[in-house]
DNA sequence: GTGAAAGCGCTAACAT
DNA sequence: ATGTTAGCGCTTTCAC
């Protein structure tokens, strides 16, 4: 009697068969490592082809103790009881997008694959340590959205290859990449004063977050090294009601106001039709700018001008950092710092 | 002389002999089956907690021939050259944000993580079957930028677990979850025409994309039904920029213009700030209504009135459709279709 | 109820 | 340059 075999792809052994070699050869040939016989090759690379073999990753993954894929974790903190709605909410916001766009972008000519996951409890934080341990993934590329947030200290404390996107708000020994914050914020605090804006405030990010931080001191500094001490602010959330809500709130206080500093574009997006609503045109009456220059900024009316946040390029870089870990376990954490830019547009 | 053992993690073995029994008990407990005495469960559970064991999952695949994970792959068609730009361009649109994060958040509880991939190019298309094949990932669920993506048909050739969002252009053997497009036409026919408009038009996506062509039908049909059989469409390309382009051909052709249908959220945000470039003001002389209710809905001025895509419920049902092939390799190709409903905002 | 043992498919010494 | 062999850590019959 003839068990009903299930076709289960060919291993090594069938190719190893098939081109008559062993399976040591088989494996060399498709690792690509030298010293095997021009001639053994071709058969090999034929019997691979004839029997439609397909390495096993578990299998190697077993022996090479390399998983060839890394988490891509986008973290929260304590935010327990929303937990099914983090996903949907953060995958919302260009600015993730962005940063999953860039490091997918670089891991996939290396054969890594990027593993989604979210962690924004302490069970989900649990689950990505767990993850790594269990070496389904062989390093984490972290972004996350709030200061809080434990994970990278437990990812650096287990010893685990990681990096992260943005500085941390308290010292971690563990790679990253940031924009040079303070640095954009003055590039937007020059441009409203050298377009003549003289009654200038800002809408700031949420003050637990350090980016956002980083912004209104840079800002404030710059303008009192252009002899404007006192600069109102009105504090967002880094969303688009947040936006509103704060424009609100500055233009209520200060309706005097020429000029505003936007710490994302989301929020700029927002502030706009509240400052049309208000009667003051933008940007005859009002110059605007933001922060980011996502897909946020044009498209708004009028476009935005901008501080150019390069995420795309600093999450390759992000990516590039962990590989290197990856690679070389004991290397140092270092921290790469991009220069912003100001793009002009049509809202200053 | 000591060799220096690297810290690798401890195994069933260790554990074992930590809680005097043989690898197979502690399998079994792991595992969650029964017929294991409670006394040696407990110890077991103790050697478990003070080793800090965790299961290693590449083993643990090689001979359950179950890798976990699934495949998230983000699909398109003939995008040769603009490869590395792709999948930032995706994650910038909202609607692929909440498949993900609907995807992501039924997956999650259940223990099976998600893989990012896109797949643009037909070298793309080749890594992905590649992926399944070697069992780096159980199955796939997918969400196509267009039409003539060939991934679906590879897909359903192979034999491999699979399922769609939105119905494929053509027939393939395959699973998918899809909104009722034309009923959700009529419902912005019926609201329109309700609110008294008379001369409408309608922007409409991509006609080489099956969903846009659906919400033409649909409109179109219901709109003859209330007795307008001519009904002028400009077409876009579901982006902002591409619906600000069809407001201004639409009012160019017909400044009569009293209410329009756009057929997703995104374009409706860039036709508004035409319409009131125009001076047209919404909702007072032209009704808007848009589709899909996603974050650009209330991320615009007025807010948009527009018929609810259930995505994240769809996204669900979707990863729901492709375990179940998972689990039963045989089962034959489901569909489900989701109602959509109207959500009265202020643009019309 | 528990243990012994086989083996999943692969890589990497080591031997030739 | 090629083959032989010993595992990687786990699950799963199969005896007991």
């Amino acid at each position: 009697m003839r068990r009903d075999v299930p076709p289960s792809s060919p291993t090594l052994e069938d190719v190893a068969r098939a081109a008559g070699v062993s399976r040591a050869t088989v494996s060399r040939v498709v690792n690509g490592i030298r010293n095997v016989d021009s001639a053994l090759q071709e058969s090999v690379r034929r019997a691979i082809a004839d029997t439609g073999y397909v390495p096993n990753r578990a299998a190697r993954s077993l022996v090479t103790r390399r998983a060839g894929s890394v988490a891509l974790v986008v973290s929260g903190a304590g935010e327990e009881g929303a937990e099914h709605a983090f996903p949907g909410r953060v995958l919302t916001d260009p600015f993730f997008g962005r940063v999953i766009g860039g490091v997918a972008g670089f891991l996939r000519p290396r054969g890594v694959h990027p593993v989604l996951m979210f962690a924004e409890t302490a069970r989900a934080r649990a689950e990505v340590l767990a993850f790594l341990r269990q070496g389904e993934a062989d390093g984490a590329v972290l972004v996350s959205t709030h200061a809080e947030d434990p994970l990278p200290e437990l990812l650096a404390e287990a010893g685990l290859p990681a990096a992260l996107f943005a500085r941390p708000a308290r010292p971690v020994p563990i790679s990253y990449v940031d924009v040079d914050h303070r640095a954009g914020a003055k590039l937007a605090a020059d441009h409203l004063l050298a377009r003549g804006r003289r009654r200038i405030g800002t809408i700031s990010g949420p003050l637990d977050v350090p980016a956002a931080r980083a912004r209104l001191a840079g800002f404030r500094d710059a303008m009192a090294a252009h002899g404007h001490p006192y600069v109102p602010c009105a504090e967002g959330g880094f969303t688009y009601h947040s936006g509103e809500a704060a424009m609100e709130r500055l233009l209520a206080e200060h309706p005097g106001l020429d000029g505003v500093f936007v710490a994302n574009d989301l929020m700029a997006q927002g502030a706009l039709p509240v400052l049309r609503h208000h009667g003051r045109a933008v940007p005859r009456d009002v110059g605007v700018v933001g922060f980011d220059d996502s897909s946020a900024a044009t498209a708004c009316r009028p476009a935005l001008t901008t501080v150019r946040h390069p995420v795309e390029d600093m999450a390759a870089e992000l990516a590039r950092l962990l590989l290197e870990h990856v690679e070389r376990p004991g290397r140092r954490p270092t921290s790469v710092i991009f220069e912003p830019a100001l793009v002009v547009r049509d809202s200053s």
